[in-house]
DNA sequence: TGAAAATATTGATAAATATCAAAATTCAGG
DNA sequence: CCTGAATTTTGATATTTATCAATATTTTCA
């Protein structure tokens, strides 16, 4: 892995500006971040492709340096449900068995680090830190899931969207209130949401109506009332 | 713990017929076993009770014996979502960070055993196949917590309530068509499924009346037409 | 057992969302 | 920059579900 353009005192598996957001390395002495860089592997993805498929042995954990992705999960019936969007900083593969149970596509294109789940499993065996980090990534991951469960359960579209808007946010890095980057298309959002892509376009057309959000660009959001968003999102 | 009415075959931790069920204990030797109950301490909690809140220290992870538990998750206006039903054998708070980001009520006396969550995660360190269970019950509960996601947010009212009937037919330990007791109420049922009680009731009255089940009692569910219920429930 | 309380069902109506169809906008490739 | 394709928005309508209210059933406990 090249270092060549990196500050000498910024560790490079830091690069990208990762490091505020990247659980999986948090606390780690140079030195384990040293042993951690040896068993990654930078690898890239066009928009569109699939970083793996469901059912495909789980053999790998990725850490994602850039882009987004969403993370879907395909029914016998062909209807599909995603269950989250994934971005820079974000850990990818950490809660599986043998095979994946969920697809990642992405939505952009992505960088990430491919580590081997067997040998990360093993560092984590002698890294502490690394170890606590995964789990709190799983813990995170849980948490939100069931944040995700509740919006579904009980919200009603214009507040599904509302809490999609929070989420991207808090997590997009870089997003502004008059600034993020909708990297997903209405059917994304629609099928994060459990909503159609008719009701996610009336319910956008009614908090542009309603002046809480704008769009300069189709997919270039501004929070005009974060107020009023954040407690339309609430959970 | 007393093992004094137990046969000398049968190790005490299996007592109650959660062998086949419980994945936390598969494949330890008698030894491990040993360890294992060394840690564990018996706990009962009464109808209605609940085993812990939310927000309270992570400290404890509980191994169902016999009762059944609702996993809730409570929001900041008051509303519920419950997040999933636990049975004999299954494992709760396993996935968490300091504090429990959920509560656990009773829905009937519970049994179970409490581990020092610590004292069990320095064990499945020396215990590999502990820590492998470990692994898997929280994949699996990862799975179904993704099953729930695609259930709420692309299915009808009627067809929630044959996923989880089905749900209950596969997990609830003795259940057989003719015989699943729901043990929630069906304000329970609309708080898991996302729906109200009313819509829930009309949903059972309409199964009822298309002769997909019958209820002997208001607790008392038999599926009739398991293939139809079945079909209705697929993911 | 019998009355009060709790829970569940049913009815009428309103609200929310899905579906189907068409128009508008945006995007991609020459 | 233009044109056809893809995506998004809007419209009309049907379906589904929520809400409010009343009734029925079940449970609890004196």
């Amino acid at each position: 892995m090249s270092t060549v353009f990196m500050p000498k005192h910024i560790h490079p598996i830091y690069f990208n500006n990762v490091f505020d957001e990247c659980l999986l390395f948090q606390n780690l002495t140079p030195n384990e971040l040293d042993r951690l860089e040896g068993s990654a592997e930078l690898s890239k993805c066009n928009e569109g492709e699939y970083l793996f498929r469901q059912d495909a042995p789980a053999d790998f954990v990725y850490n994602v340096i850039s882009g987004t992705v969403a993370i879907e999960r395909i029914f016998s019936n062909g209807k599909r449900q995603i269950i989250g969007f994934l971005f820079p900083g974000d850990v990818i593969g950490l809660i599986h068995s043998e095979k994946y149970d969920c697809a990642v596509r992405c939505l952009t294109k992505v960088e990430v680090y491919k580590f081997s789940r067997k040998r990360l499993n093993i560092l984590s065996e002698e890294v502490d830190h690394l170890k606590q980090n995964m789990e709190q990534i799983k813990s995170r991951i849980f948490s939100r899931v069931m944040d995700h469960l509740y919006v579904l359960g009980q919200k009603k579209a214009l507040e599904r969207l509302c809490f999609l808007f929070m989420q991207l946010l808090e997590r997009l890095p870089g997003a502004r209130p008059d600034r993020v980057d909708l990297y997903m298309s209405r059917q994304d959002m629609a099928d994060y949401l459990g909503s159609t892509i008719e009701t996610v376009s009336r319910s956008l057309a009614k908090l542009k109506a309603d002046k809480l959000v704008a769009f300069p660009k189709l997919n270039h959001l501004q929070i005009l009332n974060l107020a009023a968003v954040s407690e339309l999102a609430e959970c």
